[in-house]
DNA sequence: AAATCGGGCAACCGCGCGCAG
DNA sequence: CCTGCGCGCGGTTGCCCGATT
């Protein structure tokens, strides 16, 4: 039943790799291709050098040493200021996906991204003020938990003791309002994981106070969560689309609202809660899952980045630019 | 000159998903 | 249909090296 063991795993060497097991696995590669990574540390070597003996690794760690190192076309240089930006950018609609950003950069991979990140772009951003979690201003995460703490909302705690959000030290729940706060953002992370989250279908459609959606947002957050279950189908399936469009939008009506690519996140809830179906609670739910995924599969994340770099209005409408300060992440 | 510290990066680990058997 | 491996991914670890004391 099931397939034989890859490799011999008592018998496999680790850490550092040679420039003699660098070869190997670079002459198999480039005779054979990429596939079939188990086949490797038998084939490489043997092939190479009739006195050599095979690969002694893991097929695993050989992937792992191609594509992060011996794969042709990488860049091995230092990143440039418009890939610091792209990155950015793209972390706050993608989060950490860093095989998707990764390939919005040619010739750089994912390890090299995410090594980057935390090594170097993290740290930036906190210097510059910006939480590299949220990329919202810090002052504004510390106004927004010091808000929560003073303003416990009894309705919405009322509403949603059937859940409670899980507690850990990557979400404590202190910080999800500030997710909630930026719609787009709190939908656009959250599909990462398949968390199917209503948002905020009793929002304004156009307030005229953004703080007060603000207040209001923080105030209810558990609301969005206790209602899970209920989140009625006919969710557009631009929806996560149109949320990573509008991350940088913050401050204008569009962001605050959910207004985002001419569709309010408030009118598809409602739109799906006013159809037939509302009682079918854990039908619709699977059915929104099933439209966010679908929306994957149409779409292509790939496109959606793609689109999204197209959209000059992206960069907070400074017209097409680029820049740090433009894309309004900078200082 | 030696010891310590911190940053950077390569590599490993563990998990989820898809699919072969 | 079930089991378990391959693959890809994100998170984490540990080593290396330069800077500082």
């Amino acid at each position: 039943m099931g397939r034989p063991p890859c490799c011999d795993k008592a018998n496999v060497k680790k850490g550092p790799w040679t420039a003699e097991e660098d070869a190997k696995l670079l002459a198999y590669t480039s005779t054979h291709g990429t596939g079939n990574w188990t086949s490797v540390p038998q084939r490489a070597g043997r092939e190479i050098n009739s006195i050599s003996c095979r690969l002694k690794r893991c097929g695993k760690s050989c992937r792992l040493r191609y594509t992060n190192y011996l794969r042709p076309n990488l860049k091995h240089e230092n990143f440039t200021q418009e890939e610091e930006d792209l990155i950015v950018t793209l972390h706050a609609m993608l989060g950490s996906r860093w095989s998707l950003i990764a390939n919005q950069l040619p010739g750089r991979t994912d390890n090299d991204v995410k090594n980057y990140w935390n090594t170097k772009l993290s740290k930036k951003l906190r210097q510059r003020g910006i939480d590299p979690i949220t990329h919202r201003p810090i002052a504004d995460l510390m106004h927004s938990i010091g808000t929560l703490a003073i303003r416990p909302s009894p309705a919405s705690s009322s509403n949603s003791s059937s859940y409670l959000p899980p507690t850990s030290a990557a979400s404590p729940p202190a910080t999800l309002p500030v997710f909630l706060h930026d719609a787009p953002y709190f939908t656009a992370h959250h599909h990462q994981h398949q968390v199917v989250t209503k948002v905020d279908a009793d929002a304004p459609a156009s307030p005229v106070d953004e703080k007060q959606n603000h207040l209001h947002q923080q105030i209810n957050w558990s609301d969005f969560l206790a209602d899970d279950a209920a989140a009625h189908g006919a969710v557009d399936a631009q929806a996560p689309q149109a949320n990573a469009l509008g991350m940088y939008q913050e401050g204008s009506v569009a962001a605050a609202t959910g207004v985002v690519g001419g569709r309010a996140f408030g009118d598809v809830v409602v739109d799906g809660a006013s159809g037939g179906d509302a009682d079918d609670g854990a039908g619709d739910a699977s059915a929104f899952i099933d439209a966010i995924l679908d929306c994957d599969k149409e779409m292509g994340v790939d496109q959606l980045i793609a689109e999204m770099l197209a959209d000059p209005a992206y960069y907070g409408g400074g017209g097409g630019g680029s820049s740090s300060s433009e894309m309004g992440w900078g200082c």
